[in-house]
DNA sequence: CGTAATCGACTACATCTGTAAACGTGAACG
DNA sequence: CGTTCACGTTTACAGATGTAGTCGATTACG
């Protein structure tokens, strides 16, 4: 029904990391996705796997360079950020924003920063 | 290291809406948590796959009751929402609250009801 | 008492996920 | 020109998950 990058189709967690490397920085190679998530120690052959899983999930498309593929995101990590996050809100609070904030703000679990940046930024929508 | 609930086990999704059964209204039966999940629609044997996994994942605790058990959680929703909420936070916005908060701004999901009950929050933990 | 209903336990099985090796092919190098 | 690299593709496999059927014991009903 429409070309556009698939957002049905979940992206697991260690696919999200790859998703990451490539919106920080792309195209890149398979190698570079590699070096990118270092952290994760995937050997090269995984991180393939995971290229490849997300290509065909659509999320990710590729472009020959020569004899190998440069990869890119397709979906855009807003759009991701927004489906989880939505989806978190709606599965942990019953959709309700400010209950997620509550149980962040009762937890401690905000810096002041935080608090300082939020409180900025509801004087901005506000405005 | 302690006998608390098992933190570190991850509950599924299925799982999750058992879980929230069982922490809206405690004890139950199998099939009272059935009924109580009835918009999924799953079958009673799936309702007890699921409790069963959740008992052995020391989530929910058994008591019996004649032949059959009532089923309890064991692992407490605020517990379950803390370390949820954060995982998400730190996964989709490196830890930032206020990045979450950013995003849900920005993407319009934050209802007038939303914002005047954060803002609320806001001035509480402020005073 | 015998049989049916009820329960939890065990088993089943297709997908999805994490992780990676094996394979085939074309390019680069000696 | 043959062999080794470098790649993408295919195949593998264990564990988690979604979904549910089967089994054995126990209970309740007739």
């Amino acid at each position: 029904m429409s070309d556009e990058p698939d957002t049905g189709e979940r992206i697991s967690e260690a696919e999200h990391a790859v998703m990451t490397a490539l919106w920080n920085r792309a195209p890149l190679t398979a190698n570079e996705v590699a070096e990118a998530v270092g952290s994760r120690a995937w050997s090269l052959a995984t991180v393939k796997t995971l290229l490849s899983r997300l290509v065909t999930k659509q999320a990710v498309t590729t472009e020959p360079d020569g004899k190998r593929f440069l990869y890119s995101p397709s979906l855009a990590r807003e759009a991701y950020l927004g489906g989880e996050s939505r989806r978190m809100v709606d599965r942990l609070f019953g959709g309700s924003a400010a209950g997620l904030f509550a149980h962040l703000a009762e937890s401690e679990a905000l810096t002041p920063a935080d608090l300082d940046q939020i409180e900025a930024l509801l004087r901005e929508i506000r405005k």
